[in-house]
DNA sequence: GATTTTTTTCACACCTTCCTCACACCACCC
DNA sequence: GGGTGGTGTGAGGAAGGTGTGAAAAAAATC
């Protein structure tokens, strides 16, 4: 599968960073339509279905959520963020409507281009079936709730395969805390995390080679968590 | 086999949504038929008798989980339900009252098109193979009716088999115990477990080798029950 | 109508799941 | 160095679901 597959929807203000986007990215061979305004960027994403969307926070016109709530309502297309590192409450704001990962400001070629990557993976693996997680000694078959270690099956809870999976709809991207708990535990229960905490533990000590080091359920401080796979896992 | 022998049901309210639906079934050569209320759905799912229904759970004029219930009532037609919220009480609740499987929106084209194909393919292979059953000292032909056991044959009563057979026909997945009281005892009875555990704990009782320490049929607390096989009769 | 089988019901002990709490820890900032 | 906010940890307890044995009720059989 080649890079050229894939259209990119650029959304930013500042024409010289767009053109720094639009070149990094074209010559890892992905197409690249631009937008500069957010109310362009609503209009390109419905007109060229871009495989991929990169949006600048600080658009002049428009909250960055705005545009990304848009889009969210009929299309699943990942949304990677690009924000300022003063923006922290802005960029939990946009993951909270559907973004899916974010870049800070200034950001490198390869990390950039590595999000990227993962986002694009995301969304083309198997859509058709709940996927089937590795976490190295650990498998987890989301579809039929089975678990398996080295040593027989790993009994979940309900809860933690709700948890689990509210993850795993999102392999590599980041997830809040507050959707985590609006999915897991419904809206009533939002603001409180001890649930939250106390099942990533429990997550961690039944699948993670070693729980006091996170490998796959990793955090993201401040934000949420991020549920990663092996990297020959992920293809197949 | 070709997809235009199939007929689809949509029943959805958003005017827009139903027409992107049907753009893209058609597309794939399906048949469609659309309904705008779930009071229609109703009506043209009796008068034209869909292969598939897709319903949406927000319809303005009654709860998903009712259309689901009048069309189960008479009908085994395959239910894919369309849920906004990731809320898992909805998604639940529509597997209980007879929904084959959901999509939660937004979705993407060749995700809906994946549970499509899916869904139809388990509603044609249809229920004539019923599998032989290995519990280990006891083999169980749910087709002849027949229990072997080590000192000859073991006798189960006809609901004992009924039980036995809605676990049957999802090896290795959960079955949550209002599916298993719908289906062994009928609608009216749903909400009360205490038959099901009883019969639970005499399927133990003849088929496990240690029933109080049950390998093959498990209980998934707060779910329902699993059936397991060994992993030597798994395959063939 | 009597006997046997099957199904339903009940009460209580037991176990799982889930929630909660207090505190340790870590990173970051002043 | 001492905050400060967020996160990880272990243990305890409440709530509710599940297993159990036995006995009553219903149905089937002779």
């Amino acid at each position: 599968m080649t890079n050229a597959m894939f259209l990119i929807l650029i959304v930013e203000d500042d024409a010289e960073l767009r053109s720094i986007l639009r070149t990094l990215l074209e010559s890892n061979q992905y197409r690249v339509v631009e937008a500069a305004t957010g109310e362009r960027g609503i209009i390109e994403a419905r007109g060229h279905r871009p495989d991929l969307i990169i949006a600048d926070l600080g658009l002049p016109d428009m909250e960055g959520a705005r545009l990304i709530g848009e889009v969210r309502a009929y299309s699943p297309v990942p949304i990677l963020v690009l924000s300022a590192r003063t923006m922290e409450s802005e960029k939990i704001r946009a993951l909270d409507v559907g973004a899916d990962d974010y870049v800070t400001k200034p950001f490198s070629a390869p990390e950039l281009l590595a999000r990227v990557r993962a986002a694009l993976r995301r969304a083309t693996r198997g859509s058709d079936t709940l996927p089937l997680l590795n976490f190295g000694r650990v498998a987890v078959d989301l579809g039929a709730r089975t678990t398996m270690g080295p040593v027989g099956e790993v009994h979940l809870t309900p809860l933690e395969y709700r948890v689990l999976e509210c993850l795993a709809r999102r392999v590599g991207m980041i997830v809040t805390q507050k959707q985590l708990i609006r999915d897991a535990w419904g809206p009533e229960r939002m603001g409180d995390t001890r649930g939250l905490r106390s099942y990533i533990k429990t997550l961690r000590q039944k699948l993670e080679p070693d729980p006091g080091r996170p490998r796959y359920l990793v955090t993201e401080a401040g934000v949420g968590y991020r549920l990663r796979v092996d990297e020959a896992a992920a293809e197949r």
